[in-house]
DNA sequence: ATGCTCCTTCCAGCAACCGGAAGGTCAACA
DNA sequence: TGTTGACCTTCCGGTTGCTGGAAGGAGCAT
């Protein structure tokens, strides 16, 4: 198979693609013409890829995974302890998002959101507390 | 003042501050020797700049809000509109992760983690679906 | 031969900084 | 007066995970 088959079947963008090789996630052969030439293999780790980076793995997560997943001798607690590391940042973004959530939320529902200048998100913004 | 003592006070490192001098947010004075000359009126602006940051908003909504912020004829609903789009985004991010999370829960509940190679976590990425 | 699409490599850039090197300045202290 | 140490300066490169574009080769249809 070409990139650009690989790209369709995967979902990932052919760029992407070469950039996995470039950083050496998947090592593709080469065509006698210099074309790269995908096996199912490949096409299946890159999906493998595609997953893991749609669970918000980091690149360097996603290449341990990989290493992982094709050592049969691998214990399932190692996988764990990766996905449970992940999960945890995961729920700190939330919370941190959620914060800005919060804090935003109040601040548009106090602004009248008129052609006057007054203001109270900019307000608190630049450190006068008002509204509430 | 000088640079470090503007970075304690808006908890801005001092790199982050010549940046924002780089990128046109601020524009400090200089000393004779060349050293940054920052007036009370920097000071308060990076205090907005890093709270500006710390609710999410981009550099250039910043730079925007800020132009917002010293122009005495706006009109609140272009405060609000772009804290109203800005928390649109945090709120679609907050979906995403939630929605990792719950895969992620899941899986890292079913995984034994043990030492045993068996791990659904992986089977997931790789496509085979499994544990419910 | 021409055109079109696909492929190749390489280079630049995005956000929002951070780290470090090389060197100038300043205040204090022996 | 010399020197130490803390501060300041600029500049360059790296971070993460790609994406876009330029310049050129390959393959196929007409």
């Amino acid at each position: 198979m070409n990139i650009g088959d690989v790209a369709e079947r995967s979902g990932l963008p052919a760029k992407t693609i070469r950039y996995y090789e470039d950083i050496g996630l998947i090592r593709p052969h080469r065509s006698a013409n210099g074309y790269r030439c995908f096996a199912e293999n490949d096409l299946h780790k890159l999906a493998f890829l595609a997953r893991a980076r749609a669970l918000g793995f980091s690149i360097e997560d996603c290449r341990t995974l990989l290493g992982l997943y094709e050592d049969d001798t691998r214990a399932s607690a190692d996988v764990k302890a990766l996905a449970q590391e992940h999960l945890t940042k995961i729920e700190a973004k939330i919370a941190d998002l959620e914060a800005m959530r919060d804090t935003l939320t109040e601040l548009v529902h106090c602004c009248a959101g008129d052609n006057r200048p007054d203001c109270p998100i900019l307000k608190d913004l630049a450190g006068d507390i008002e509204c509430l």
